[in-house]
DNA sequence: GTAGCATGCTAAACCGATTTAGCCCACATA
DNA sequence: TATGTGGGCTAAATCGGTTTAGCATGCTAC
């Protein structure tokens, strides 16, 4: 009566790990490919499959080692359960923080997504995201990107600042992040501050030297424009803060303090900062923004004000999530804030003495 | 006679960028979908179709912004262009490194690839291949990652050490970065080392370790068991070699320079032994390896061993396509090896005058 | 005058799933 | 006895492309 579990042949189980199509598996079993795939994703409609039937043919699938077909399965759903990531670069401490705690999110609600860096390249800007709605992605998530033109899919953009159709920006309160640096600087007795700004093409650059201005104004604190640096390059190497530390170096304008742009051109700033004499904290405290993985493991640690990139990573994979499943086109949020932390390390100390009488 | 260019309908081009489908563009062009595909893609049987129409088609499939549905055109050609990566972590120096080196030939030569992270979690590593192969990947990357089993895909493995079938291994010369590191440290005098071994679970561990002995052996060093640590835990911290310093420095045993496992650590124990009071290069010289981009933004800068990550990533990514693009099943290369550099920077110096007598 | 061939296409199959519509049978009910 | 009604399925359409096979037509060669 009960009879024994099928043996399968030697060449289907030497085969096992071969993929196996539905047809196939419904042949095997005797039964229609309808059947077959109603009670494997056990829609409702497989209610009236009477539970033999449903363990007989998930015995089969286990033992031949079916597995549907993603491509095939995308194509007639118009669901692809793929994501587009944009980042201006992989290797880099920045977006690779980003994009782990995207991936964690993603990959625990069950979509895989799409990497492609684009290294500051206008065309590459350009075509990628094309490419990847023809790769059927169902949402995008730029990184330090700005994107000239709106999408077909949700896109959420982290560190985005163009309001444009369609786009969540997740931002951090630069104003917050810019007065937790002053403030810190203020109370160690330092008046004398320099400035690293970012590149041009950093979506960040323009709202964070805005929101320094404003902080240095709040707190009585004058920004002097021979102490202001830039940064230029495409690289994200800490060369491009040696550089810019070195011109403010030549000026020969006194400074007790510097913030830059980030923590990799606070790490290069530091290095010619060193180069000159100049003793880190006791001769010129800095400040980075950020807090990458390296700021911490310098010496001294960097003092920083720390981005919470990670979760900013997955807070864009939430929100794209959501906007892409949300029943209807619902109303989405234009613009998430999230709230910087500051690091105190060993970068910066009191005001020098030799400062302190101005 | 000559027709003038026809205008699209005002909803046509508001729609321009919305995705159509070659029977939409047929339709449109009054002929068939085959004729459309042939044009497109040029295939040579496109050749008895004569140049005006090809003309029209590609004018009308520019006008109307039409882009292939890449779900469909993999389906049918069982190509999916897409290839997927397994590391252990994506915000790592050494897996952001080589990530960045695959990224840059798989985009290059029109493949797409999935990134997925497994932090060392047993059950990822054995289902992730298998859901990349059902999204039909055509190739496998895996970094620093021991796969179990064979797959059914062309597979290089990063920094691999098993001989499976199916997988091209790409190794460092282990030997010769071993030899670099401990004949560096002997001419400038140092007899009594210290050495920091990786995790059981990191697929260098055993071959880099016996390395390290063998090219001791070679120039008479002698490595005393009580000065040999092991870094132990899964995160990627500098904490981990914080901590193994700790314990060696606890032990008590004289030593005037260290050999890590990897940068990481190295800077973590740096941070340990100036916390004991041992100057760094004064007292201990301090080797790394990899060479991963915060090694040179130390300080002193770390000396250590460079891995050629990014190559390796390129290589690995080379090698992948070839062995897919690859006109049958040939022979693919098991093996490949590369070969490390030797990057003195500041974390090591002249061995103490104190212990020079011994 | 017609076989043969090139030209310029098209119809239909196919990739591998999901999904809609509906068939057949047994049984209950009127 | 005719009429639902639910159970247990299946056939066929569909997603959006590519690819195979082949159909008219007109011209050339014999």
């Amino acid at each position: 009566m009960a009879r024994s579990k099928p043996t399968l042949g030697s060449k289907a189980q030497k085969n096992a790990r071969e993929s196996i199509s539905l047809k196939t598996l419904a042949e095997h079993l005797g039964l229609s490919k309808t059947a077959v795939s109603l009670v494997i994703n056990r829609v409702p409609a497989a209610k009236s499959i009477p539970h033999r039937t449903q363990e007989l043919i998930r015995a089969a699938a286990r033992e031949l080692n079916y597995r549907p077909n993603h491509l095939a399965r995308s194509l007639r759903q118009q669901r692809s359960y793929t994501i587009g990531v944009l980042v201006p670069e992989i290797s880099e401490g920045y977006a690779a923080l980003v994009m782990s705690g995207i991936e964690d999110h993603l990959l625990q609600e069950g979509y895989f997504y799409f990497v492609v860096s684009h290294r500051h390249r206008n065309e590459l800007i350009e075509e990628y995201p094309l490419l990847l709605q023809q790769r059927a992605v169902e949402g995008l998530v730029a990184v330090d990107t700005a994107l000239s033109e709106g999408v077909q899919v949700p896109l959420v953009a982290v560190s985005g600042h163009r309001d444009l159709p369609g786009v969540t920006n997740i931002v951090l309160n630069h104003a917050r992040g810019a007065t937790l640096a002053l403030e810190h600087l203020a109370k160690l007795g330092h008046r004398q501050m320099a400035f690293i700004k970012g590149q041009e093409f950093s979506s960040d650059t323009a709202v964070r030297w805005d929101s320094v201005r404003g902080a240095a104004t709040e707190l009585g604190i004058e920004i002097k424009e021979r102490l202001v640096g830039q940064l230029e390059g495409e690289s994200s190497s800490p060369e491009l803060g040696y550089q810019v530390a070195r011109k403010l170096l030549a000026l020969g304008d006194p400074f007790t303090a510097l913030f830059a742009f980030n923590d990799i051109s606070a790490i290069g700033a530091i290095q010619a900062l060193r180069e000159a004499g100049r003793r880190i904290p006791e001769d010129v405290s800095v400040v980075g923004f950020d807090d990458i993985q390296s700021a911490a493991f310098q010496n001294p640690g960097l003092t920083t004000v720390k981005q919470p990139l990670r979760e900013m990573g997955v807070l864009a994979a939430q929100t794209v999530l959501e906007r892409i499943n949300a029943p209807v086109k619902q109303p989405y949020p234009k613009e998430i804030i999230v709230e910087p932390d500051f690091v105190v390390r060993g970068s910066t100390g009191p005001v020098p003495r030799s400062a302190r009488e101005k």
